[in-house]
DNA sequence: GCCTTAATGAAACTGGAGTTCCGTTATGAC
DNA sequence: GTCATAACGGAACTCCAGTTTCATTAAGGC
């Protein structure tokens, strides 16, 4: 239980980021619900016994690809405008879900935190910290009188995002750039509009 | 290949709606990824063989299962308000999310379509009768100038219901009534700017 | 009502995901 | 450098989801 704690230098280490981005590079082959951990071990050329070990399942392993990757932060703009800094928001999501690679990834743990409680509140942690570092823009807006004091900023980011998954995801509309622009314009006319006001 | 077709009568249509059923009962319960088609059978009180033989995969069978939810229409309201009818939309749409038995049934077969291409076709087919259903509440709303000539009325639908899925299967805040009542008032506040404007 | 055969279902079979066992490697404290 | 043991890895094993086989049931055309 808990293996790679007590020594957590060098090898294991290595053969944590081995694995973790074998299985990055399994999930967008071919996502997770045929993700075969004794295949992630080949790519890592790791033997399956300690995949089983320190991950236990796919699931797990997801998870803790999850938390990497909450670790890997991306810088938001400041353009000084919030309708641009939105929008410039909503194209890079755009890019992100449309990306043969990257698409098919969130697509994957996505799946996996729907079957899994663990992967569910890393993969709400992940984008807890996304969240959390777009939503300065917003308050910043508020302070420019942009839009109404007491919105919520978080809530105008969630905004932007949640038609561009919801194409992704529901309805299987193109999630192309006009989509994100509407996404973002759509965002700040409801926040001018008072709608996020806590 | 393409069982079922050539005599539909009786015990046919008997075995289906009885899996189908049973199929709802254990996504609900497990799943889509621990379902399991034996046990599917088993709840049918059908060979396992036959379910295997007609629906071939899990995938198989909730895309079945998607088409013959698509049949079962639930009507609109006609408020004569927009934002009425849109709250009204959002808040039936939260109340399906949180219901423990549809929301668990909704989660499983959104996993189906993203593991699989004619699941996500039966998704997509599925969420397209329920905007179409709706989208008369936003051309009524063109009509009686709520909102500018041309906006999109699908679109509109897909921008109340985003939200509710994003913290569903994203975000994992909750889908509260306030969620959906900010949901519908963020909607018409954007058509009434023309975002929505193809 | 009769007959052809579509469709079902019980039982035996198979393959591979996940586990167990135990010897080997290399970490990190001294 | 030395040593105790944390962590790894190959091989054999288990178990069950999914397949195959073939006898049984009943749909539907006449």
């Amino acid at each position: 239980m808990t293996v790679g704690t007590i020594r957590p230098g060098g090898r294991t280490a290595r053969i944590r980021a081995a694995v973790l981005r074998a299985a990055a590079d399994a999930l967008v082959e071919h996502g997770f619900d045929r993700l075969d951990l004794a295949d992630v071990a080949r790519r890592a050329e790791v033997g399956k016994t300690t995949v089983y070990r320190r991950w236990g399942t796919a699931a797990g392993l997801v998870a803790d690809l999850l938390e990497d990757m909450a670790e890997q932060s991306s810088p938001r703009t400041d353009t000084g405008s919030l309708a641009e800094d939105l929008r410039a928001n909503a194209e890079l999501v755009q890019r992100t879900l449309t990306d043969p690679r990257q698409g098919a990834l969130f697509r994957a743990v996505i799946v996996a935190a729907t079957c899994d409680s663990r992967a569910a509140e890393a993969l709400h942690r992940f984008y807890a910290v996304r969240i959390a570092e777009w939503a300065p823009c917003v308050e910043q807006a508020v302070q420019r009188e942009e839009v109404p004091p007491g919105t919520d900023a978080a809530e105008v980011i969630r905004a932007v995002s949640a038609p561009l998954y919801y194409r992704l995801l529901i309805s299987g509309d193109p999630v192309d750039p006009a989509t994100a622009e509407r996404a973002a314009a759509a965002a700040v006319a409801a926040a001018r509009a008072g709608v996020y006001i806590r």
